[in-house]
Parts: C-alpha cells; sequence; structure tokens
DNA sequence: CCACGTAGCGCAACAGTGTTGACATCTATG
DNA sequence: CATAGATGTCAACACTGTTGCGCTACGTGG
C-alpha cells in the first residue's frame, strides 16, 4: 500500500526466463553476501519475488536453469586442440574458476543432473577425452563418472566454503594453527610433527593431486585394455 | 494448550548434551523421511525444541558435535592390523557406510572441520597409513588433503543424494535412460554410443575407482621420492 | 532445616525461507 | 473492438532457526 513501484509497471522489458536467469547470476556472482533467495531475486529485478514462478515452476527448475548456464560458460572456456590429458586439466581448472564465481549455484549444483542442453556438451567432452585414451564401453561410462563426480564434488565443496561467514570460515582455517598443534603428542604423533605443514597446504595443489591421480587411473586402465586384460575394476 | 507433555517433567533423567546427541542421531538415521529439524529433535526428546539451546549454542555446534560422534563410529569400525593401503580402502569403505547411515549429517559435514576429539584420530590414521607409504613433510599434508577431501565429498554427495525425495532422484536416475538416450547423435556421438553403459554404471565401482587411483598416487609419490626427486607437485 | 539463587525448561513470538491462491492488469488475438 | 490468456502484485501460509520472558525445581549456603 502506497508502496512507489521500482520500476514503472509494463515498461516495455517484461521479466523473461533469460532475464531471471541472469538476474540469478549477478546475485550468486557477488557471493555470501547477500544470499540467493527468491525476494532477494525479485528486489534484483525490480519486481514482485512471486513474479518468477510465472516463468519457473519452483526455484529448483530455475537453479538447474542457472547451473546448466554456468555449464555453458565452462564449456565455452575450454580451448580447441588439446591432447585428451590436457582437455581433462583444462576442464578441471575452469570448472573451478567458474564455480568459484558463482558459488551460490556450484554449491547447491554439485549433487545434482540440469539434464540440459549445455550438461550433455560437457558429458561429450570428458567422453571424448577417455575414448582418446584408449577406453571405451563400460571401461569409459565407469571412469567418465569418477571424473565427473570428483569435479562436481570438489567444485561444490570449494563453492560452499567460500560461502560461509568470514568468521566460520576463518575458524576452520586457524583450527590447523590452533587446535591441530596443541594435541597430545603422545596420541597424535603423526599430527603433532607435520602440523606447520598441514596448516600450510593450499587448495590448487590438492586439486591437482586428485585429477592427475584420475587421468593416471585412466592411462593405467587403457594400457591393461590394451595389453588384453578386460575385467572391469 | 492442552497439549499433554510426552515426557513427566522433571522425572529423574533431564536433557543432556549425550541424549541430545543421540536423538540427533536416531533422527538422521531414519533417512529423508522426516528432516533433523530443531522441532523435530524437541519432539524426539520429549521436550521442548528450545530446550536443545540450554546445552549447544546453536544448531551448527550440535551439528559439529554429532558429526564428531560419528567420526567416532567411523574410526572405530577400521580393523587393526592392515597394510596402509588396505586401511585406506577400509576408511573409504566405512566412511561411505556410515555416511550414508546419516545422510542428514554427512551432507551437511561434508564441507566443515569438526576439531574434535574423534576428527583427530580421524587424521591420525590417514597420516599414519601415508607415512607408512613412504611420505613424509609437505607431501604427506599434500596427499593427506587430497585423500581426506575426496572421501568427505564423495560421501557427502551421496548422502545429498539420499536425501533427495524420491522423485527427484528418480528423475536423475531415469534421465540417463531417457533423455541421454535421445540427444543428437550427429553432435553428441559418444554419448549416444555409449548411452546404455551410462545407465548401467553403478555408484560403488566410481567410488573404488577414485580411491584406488589416490592410492596409486601416493605410491608414484612416494616411488619419486625414493628416488630422488623432491620436487612437490 | 530453610531460603534463595540459578540452571533447566516451556511458551510465545520474530525474522526469514519457499510457495500458493485470489485479484488486477496488460497484451495479443479473433 | 472485445475477449481470453499471460503476466505481475499482494496477502498469506507453512516451515525454518532463534531469542526473551517467565516459571519451576533443584542444590547449596547459612
Amino acid at each position: 500500500m502506497a508502496k512507489t513501484p521500482v520500476r514503472t509497471r509494463r515498461s516495455g522489458s517484461q521479466l523473461s526466463r533469460e532475464a531471471i536467469i541472469e538476474a540469478s547470476l549477478r546475485i550468486a556472482a557477488r557471493g555470501s553476501g547477500d544470499a540467493f533467495t527468491v525476494r532477494r531475486l525479485g528486489e534484483e529485478l525490480g519486481a514482485d519475488p512471486t513474479a518468477v514462478y510465472r516463468h519457473f515452476r519452483d526455484k529448483d527448475e530455475l537453479l538447474l536453469s542457472v547451473a546448466d548456464r554456468v555449464y555453458g560458460e565452462v564449456v565455452e572456456s575450454i580451448p580447441d586442440g588439446l591432447g585428451w590429458k590436457d582437455r581433462l586439466r583444462a576442464l578441471a581448472e575452469v570448472s573451478l574458476r567458474v564455480g568459484l564465481k558463482y558459488p551460490a549455484v556450484a554449491s547447491i549444483t554439485a549433487s545434482r543432473t540440469t539434464r540440459r542442453a549445455n550438461e550433455f556438451r560437457l558429458v561429450e567432452l570428458i567422453l571424448g577425452a577417455i575414448n582418446e585414451a584408449g577406453l571405451d564401453g563400460a571401461d569409459a561410462a565407469l571412469h567418465y563418472r569418477a571424473v565427473a563426480d570428483a569435479l562436481l564434488a570438489h567444485v561444490g565443496q570449494a563453492a560452499a566454503y567460500a560461502l560461509f561467514t568470514p568468521e566460520a570460515r576463518a575458524g576452520d582455517e586457524s583450527s590447523w594453527m590452533r587446535e591441530y598443534r596443541m594435541v597430545d603428542a603422545e596420541r597424535f604423533p603423526h599430527i603433532t610433527r607435520l602440523s606447520a605443514e598441514l596448516a600450510e597446504v593450499r587448495p590448487a595443489p590438492v586439486y591437482t593431486v586428485q585429477v592427475e591421480a584420475l587421468i593416471a587411473a585412466i592411462e593405467a586402465r587403457a594400457a591393461a585394455v590394451a595389453g588384453g586384460e578386460d575385467a572391469v575394476v
């Protein structure tokens, strides 16, 4: 009542799925500052929050659509002309970078399947790399899932971590400095000996270790298959 | 209003952190049926929901305490007398099993650090295995994180998946059967060729591939270090 | 043995979330 | 031009975590 509408109503640019998705991405890109909520989305659009429900059945469908848009940003950032190893490495690097660009989306989508266009492009890309490595059939499907799940999980975890309040994040980080240095040296000799190194581990190398481990596993399996073995792990 | 209290008030057994944690585990073990909410917790305890706040600062602290209890269940299920590889394999298997026993806890805790007693025991266990494999210093810390993050992420993802409503889960599962079989064969040849195999991949072998890949990575790094290389990835 | 201070608990309420149904209004179509 | 359908607004509902206020029963000091 007597609330001046932010946008002169029906002034040309109506709402659309595209506009809503882009507004969602703008909010998600702002990070943990303001959460990705329907009311916040309405504010960003200069419209009533519930107007979104005229274009998406519920927030879940909106989220999957936004996620697929993000997948598009990922797949289009992968350069052409790379060997299968470097293509997987590029995919891993780009996924993490884009995922951290929209943490609110990446953290929720990590354990979902969008079943939309750009997801297909990503699956095709990974399958192509694995096929080029020398795997096919059940082996290819199995190792595709290993790679995809690992990437999604790591990106989702990193995104969720980025969404924490600064206090909670500081608590987690400083724990390696504080609590882990004070443990009983008798019961926890390894922690005691390595407390300094544990505190200094950065996320990027950890990610690299995981990705390289999977690449090596694919290579090893391909060599085994070429050598005559055919028992799937 | 005329709501008969389930428990005669002050009848000997008052609330306690222990009792609240155990009630939380009972609820979490029931799966996606009823969510792990404060009000549901009060109901399970036969007490007012807000009574919980006399024993835990907020739900987050309760959750970390519950998670550490779950960690205890994990670490005590690892048999003694195993070599480092089998110890890591046992840890992976037990983590997933216990995580799926309490999906509501596992899904939220996946990207947290409890900084409590049982977490230390788990860290010490992993560090011990890695040390036995022949890694130390920054290498050990790095590979510890790779293993721990991968396990936590996968268990958390599997738990979150188990928490979905049956409809959403059915949609995800059938997508490999439905949508993925209908994609354009021209644009997505690999998906088309492997759609049957993709639909048949089960989670357990995928997890195995990831775990074995990390074990192999640790072994390879240990061999490289023993051979004279000392550059950390 | 009694008073009292406090810890434990119940109750009502608040702010925030996603979502729905009724109403209004604008657009496009016949 | 009239009407039907799509689109936006508003109020409200059910649910979440959380807090302030009171009451009550316990255990402890005098």
